[in-house]
DNA sequence: GGGGTCGATGCAATCCTTTGCAGGAGTTGT
DNA sequence: ACAACTCCTGCAAAGGATTGCATCGACCCC
């Protein structure tokens, strides 16, 4: 049904190999020459069978990308970015939603691994060891974790919390409370990590609530530990946690942001719809699932340019109603 | 690197030919061959390069997905539904996302389609022309559409509004809103169709707000129209919207559900986060997906039996806080 | 004008798997 | 004991594109 080269090839009358070369390396014929094939493609509707390329050069023109989980809205924004940026490169991307679990995460890189050119993992949940065996086989990216030298993609968390800090210190905080994401995630660790840097540097006192489940139900949990430690103000690991916090918070009559300030990471879009519309640390998303492909793109073309390339994204306050001047009791 | 048919023939002791029938048409071959295949297979870690069998079956083992917009909660819950179903089934998935944009829609099946053995559409917002020219090369199902005879998943929207007319109405409600989605959208037809018979059966009054677009922005847009109609409740074309809605109508001052009671469609999770909490029609999200692929794997294996097949799911009222007794004004 | 160079093109092998066909071994029936 | 089967396995072709190598003509320069 569909034309193949040789068609195209009669109809230009030249041969096969030409008509390869006239698409994939139009330098090396000539002018007149391509033109005709060109033409004759056009005329036969001539694209090219990725089965037959993908045999003999082993490439599959296609990326994979691996996300925990689809319905918390910051991945769809880096699935966005990724998408269009590998359309972009005539790539196809193969999606894959882990649920949450490291184990699945694993299988899945591996099940993906055999049909794509390379790999997108974002926000990986799976323990080192395995990672690190994985890299032998496979050319991977990381977004939202950093690992050994593999090349990565993660915002600049200390930046963000930084300014969170100074924000609520400006307001007149005192105590603040961090209510962490899954165990297993990187970012948690690495924003937890920004939390004790940057709260010991402005002289405030941190409390950690400890690890909840990245979905709305982790905030709602964590929210009455906030409460009950006397905070006046509290930084949740995202914003779907926060938006929580802000639902169980009110269930509970403590006013935001009279009671407490509640800030939260990522700005997802519900984040300002929120009432109130919640004070958050603002990711570029898209640029991340962008950014991951142009590494991923050149890891794949020269292995040797980018090894070790870590890209590092800007994180910016964005000031909302959750956030307020801290109460005096 | 990877081990190749013919190497596991030689660790057993076979042909090639005997190999790919131990794998593929097991009864074909002997019960100790077939033993002494698959434990040399095992060993060798050996795995069917896909391309060189789509080379020759014609078959790529992927499936592709379109949707009209990620970051719209609906789509997520769906694909999700999709990869699962897909997933077990053997089958990868390509995702792409069309950003509304009906011509890169048609763009996106065309490249896709070379790609894949069938394609999921999801809310296409493509003319019928350009579906239907389609359908001559690929095979297509639809969901959240209907379209001549084929294959397609939808919801029951008719009888989910009618659950909705009959809640306001118990409620009090005399005159209702319809905030549309994209005109070029089957459901908001679909769905606008079950208000005016709803509302007609029910002896309300309807007015119809106009097409918006599907995001929180078009039901803020919309809010003012309904508030100035006089209404006293108003059901938006997806939950996004409805939440935009609620947003504006607390701006404006507008008690919900004290003075207008708002339904949304859809069930998204932030629904049941909003304060008040959404009423909404639920739909089985995940469920659709999974129907869709049950369908496209059908509608391979045998192209005959479920042309002309459409599953429609349920779709249920959930009454939550945005919904009370009318006002009497 | 002949040897050398260069640019453009064709030939043929190759990637890996599937599958139609044929053949060999063993069994059954007569 | 032979024909007719059955069951299993191997041979070889096929699928479509890419690419190293060979070829061929043209052109240049001495």
């Amino acid at each position: 049904m569909r034309a193949t080269i040789r068609e195209v090839a009669r109809e230009a009358g030249v041969s096969a190999s030409t008509v390869s070369r006239a698409l994939s390396t139009p330098e090396m014929v000539n002018d007149a020459t391509r033109e005709r094939v060109l033409r004759a493609a056009d005329r036969l509707g001539y694209a090219p069978n990725r089965a037959a390329r993908g045999l003999i050069t082993g490439r599959t023109g296609n990326l994979g990308l691996i996300v925990p989980d689809l319905t918390n809205p910051f991945f769809p924004s880096v699935v966005k970015g990724v998408q269009a940026k590998a359309r972009e490169a005539d790539y196809a991307v193969f999606l894959a939603d882990t649920d949450e679990d490291p184990a699945a995460e694993i299988g899945l890189v591996r099940v993906l691994a055999k049909q794509v050119d390379g790999l997108i993992l974002c926000s990986p949940r799976a323990p080192e060891e395995e990672i690190r065996e994985l890299t032998e086989h496979t050319t991977l990216v990381m977004v939202n974790r950093r690992f050994g030298n593999l090349p990565s993609v993660v915002f600049d968390n200390a930046e963000g919390v930084r300014q969170a800090i100074a924000h609520l210190q400006a307001l007149g905080h005192q105590r603040v409370a961090w209510v962490g994401g899954p165990r297993t995630s990187w970012s948690t660790r690495d924003r937890m990590r920004a939390m004790r840097a940057a709260t010991s540097a402005a002289g405030m006192d941190l409390y950690v609530a400890g690890h909840f489940p990245p979905y709305f139900e982790g905030g709602v949990a964590a929210a009455d530990l906030v409460i009950a430690s006397g905070v006046t103000s509290v930084i949740a690991y995202n914003d779907v946690m926060a938006l929580g916090l802000l639902s169980r918070l009110r269930d509970r009559g403590v006013d935001v942001p009279h009671d407490i300030s509640v800030i939260g990471i990522d700005n997802i879009q519900m984040s300002a719809m929120s009432s109130p519309a919640l004070t958050t640390v603002s990711l570029v998303k898209e640029q991340a699932g962008r950014a991951a492909v142009d590494l991923l793109l050149a890891l794949l073309l020269q292995p040797d340019s980018v090894r070790n390339t870590r890209r590092e994204l800007p994180a910016q306050l964005l000031v909302r109603g959750s956030t307020g001047v801290a109460r005096t009791t």
